[in-house]
DNA sequence: TTAGAGCCTG
DNA sequence: CAGGCTCTAA
């Protein structure tokens, strides 16, 4: 099998008119060419390709192509068969040194009915490919050159023109011709899964663009937009406006779409307007140094096939990540509609909404503490003042009286109280957010100061928060709902109204998988793959965890405190695992654990010293307004924008009760008398909500809600 | 042999 | 929180 890049061979076909949004003319690919003017496009973003099949077809060609991602290669000298009709006149003429727009004249005055031209150019291109199939021929068997073999579509004419000249041998011949089957095959597969996933793109924007667009419609026409022919995609159009402007951080990102619209321009003047292109050099023009080239995607000449495995990885992220980059730029573009549509126009359910969440938030609600501790209420009922002064130091205190014989309470407490063994897992759509502090945006919730250790779009962050949004206005469980809400609108502005209808609309599919996926624990490979690269791939693959890792663990242990690497996996679809971060994961957990057990250990041996209210049914509860809550609060959600959920809260207390029990019975003498109690906690995981299946933080959403 | 849990220590 | 260690199960 040759690259995949082949799939994307077939060009000169006119089906890019049913994305005219990316619609590039072949001739674009010309502009890879090294002695292009000025006008020449820049290389361009991974996605470009993948939104256009045409121009993907010959920007993935062209990548695979050169041997090596920087070095100058003599594959320039061999005609790609995708172009060989640029090509071969290029080569036959010299037209290398052509600046674009002579080959632009060119090509159209062969178009435009010079048979003379036409079919010097096919004898050009014949004598091109003789050339190229003999030169192959001596390379068969490399394996980086295989990757050289290009063959497409051709046109019967020069199918026919190659059988004629390729006179080999036909044993040879119909091994090509075998190979060229095989090849169509595959290509055909993937170029449908490719216009599978850009459908789904295009789906999304005009359904951003339906639900928006007509505003935004309205506001081009008042400024005397570029919408007045008409023909300009509204998507096109949504995206491209303002492209510099809102995504600094993000170097590819901007070009997506304002290529598409240049493009559109292009090919009108190709269509007779004499139109210049745009001088001004697109945006993309990132170094290509170190493994920037992927993002840049200085697809020149093509390099796909004689890339490592696991450069195709880094490819396939970078793909990812561009494309995680389009869907952040609909939604940012959305988002910003949204925002300025509720200054103008602000429904009535969303006023309501708005107000009441400005009710729950307040004015400033940054810090508004938003649980009540009270000193004294170490335990619920067991809990006392003198505890007050101890909290502070003991959360780091280990406890020194592991032997210790407690006072000979007889009181044994039922270990598993009726509601536990059935209790609902509650949903908790966070809000993920794998980037850097942006404290002053209104809904960015808050994220360990560190940055992730690349430089991440600032889009993927609107993109998390809303698709978490969405989620979380979701009935991921749908039993759960009726319970009470564990998050408080909090931190975020309230005055940024809740895109339920339109998030909905987005974020159908995904939520719907992930309310389905929301019951199965640990399993990886949930979502299927093109839907995870598109939303999940905002972070990309990275080595190593971050800081905003740590956080992410320490509130996946409030639903899972003994993770099986697969679930670990799953939930940290950022992280190229391997066995050291595993392993630093595992040891997260265990650390969680340890902390969790000492501190239960520790209020149960409290509680067993200080003894329980002698009220027969008043069993050792663990209330929200406990020191004990209090101080797991602070350990797994130190910034304390995660509501706990009820489940932990409920396995605490019964871990609490375990430890007290175990105490009272005087079973803590045995050195395993833990064990015991592992065991129990063990079983009692939880699912993670599907909001920690993105990359980055998760944080609580409904407080946004 | 390896992965993972738990314990201890810094 | 990480590293080192032991122990255990697969």
């Amino acid at each position: 099998m040759d690259s995949p890049s082949d799939l994307f061979q077939q060009q000169q076909q006119p089906s890019h008119t049913a994305f005219d949004l990316y619609s590039r003319s072949p001739l674009e690919s010309t502009s890879t060419g090294p002695t292009y003017p000025a006008s020449s496009p820049a290389p361009y973003p991974i996605v470009s390709p993948l939104l256009h099949p045409n121009s993907a077809s010959q920007r993935w060609g062209g990548y695979r192509q050169r041997q090596c991602l920087f070095s100058e290669l003599p594959v320039r000298e061999e005609a790609r068969e995708e172009d060989v009709e640029v090509l071969g006149r290029r080569a036959a003429d010299g037209a290398s040194q052509f600046p674009l727009t002579s080959l632009v004249e060119r090509r159209r005055a062969s178009v435009s009915g010079s048979p003379c031209d036409w079919s010097q150019d096919i004898v050009r291109v014949k004598r091109l490919r003789v050339d190229n199939i003999l030169r192959r021929d001596g390379d068969l068997g490399r394996d980086g050159i295989r990757g050289r073999r290009r063959i497409t579509t051709h046109s019967t004419q020069e199918e026919k023109a190659e059988g004629g000249a390729g006179e080999g041998g036909e044993e040879e011949e119909g091994r090509r011709k075998e190979n060229r089957e095989g090849r169509r095959r595959q290509r055909r597969e993937l170029k449908l899964q490719l216009e599978e996933t850009r459908g789904r793109l295009m789906e999304l924007q005009r359904k951003v663009w339906r639900a928006y667009g007509e505003q935004q419609l309205e506001e081009e026409k008042e400024r005397g937009g570029p919408d007045e022919d008409g023909t300009m995609d509204e998507g096109a159009e949504m995206f491209s406006e303002g492209e510099g402007d809102d995504c600094p951080s993000s170097a590819l990102s901007p070009s997506v779409f304002s290529l598409g619209r240049k493009h559109e321009k292009r090919d009108s003047s190709q269509n007779g307007n004499s139109e210049d292109f745009p001088e001004e050099p697109t945006d993309l023009d990132m170094e290509l140094d170190g493994g920037g080239v992927w993002l840049g995607c200085s697809l020149v000449e093509g390099e796909w096939e004689n890339t490592c495995g696991s450069d195709k990885e880094k490819f396939a992220q970078a793909l990812k990540q561009e494309l995680a980059n389009v869907v952040a730029r609909v939604i940012d573009r959305v988002v910003r509609l949204y925002a300025e549509s509720d200054h103008s126009t602000t429904p009535a359910s969303v006023l309501a909404r708005e107000t009441s969440a400005s009710r729950v938030l307040g004015p400033n609600p940054e810090k508004k503490p938003r649980l009540g501790f009270r000193p004294n209420d170490l335990l619920a009922g067991v809990a006392h003042g003198t505890e007050q002064a101890e909290a502070l130091p003991l959360v780091a205190r280990k406890p020194q009286d592991k032997r210790n014989s407690l006072n000979q309470g007889k009181h044994r407490h039922p270990l598993i109280p009726p509601q536990n063994p059935s209790l609902p897992f509650l949903p908790q759509p966070p809000v993920p957010a794998l980037l850097p502090p942006r404290n002053k945006e209104p809904f960015l919730p808050s994220c360990p100061p560190n940055p992730p250790p690349f430089p991440l779009p600032l889009l993927h962050y609107t993109m998390q928060h809303l698709f978490t949004r969405s989620l979380s206005s979701l009935p991921l469980h749908k039993d759960s709902l009726s319970s009470e809400p564990f998050m408080e609108f909090r931190s975020h502005n309230p005055s940024f109204p809740p895109l339920p209808p339109l998030l909905a609309q987005l974020n159908h599919s995904l939520a719907d998988r992930g309310r389905d996926e929301g019951l199965r624990v640990g399993g990886i490979g949930g979502m299927d793959g093109g839907d995870v690269s598109l939303y999940l791939g905002a972070g990309s693959s990275q080595e190593g965890l971050s800081p905003c890792h740590l956080k992410k663990a320490k509130l996946m242990f409030f639903y899972t405190r003994y993770p099986s690497s697969n679930t670990l996996k799953t939930y940290f679809p950022d992280v190229k695992f391997n066995r050291c971060v595993t392993s630093q994961l595992i040891k997260w957990f265990s650390n969680f654990r340890e902390f969790f057990y000492i501190q239960m250990e520790r209020f149960a041996r409290q509680a067993a010293r200080e003894g329980l209210p002698t009220s027969r049914d008043r069993v050792l509860r663990l209330s929200r307004n406990s020191e004990l809550f209090r101080i797991l609060n602070m350990h797994y959600n130190k910034s304390n924008d995660y509501q706990v959920p009820d489940r932990f809260v409920e396995v605490s207390e019964l871990a609490l009760r375990e430890f007290f029990a175990a105490i009272q019975g005087g079973r803590d003498t045995d050195p395993c008398w833990k064990k015991s109690i592992y065991k129990i906690i063990c079983k009692l995981d939880s699912p993670v909500p599907d909001s920690f299946r993105l990359p980055g933080c998760p944080m609580d959403t409904h407080r946004m809600v």
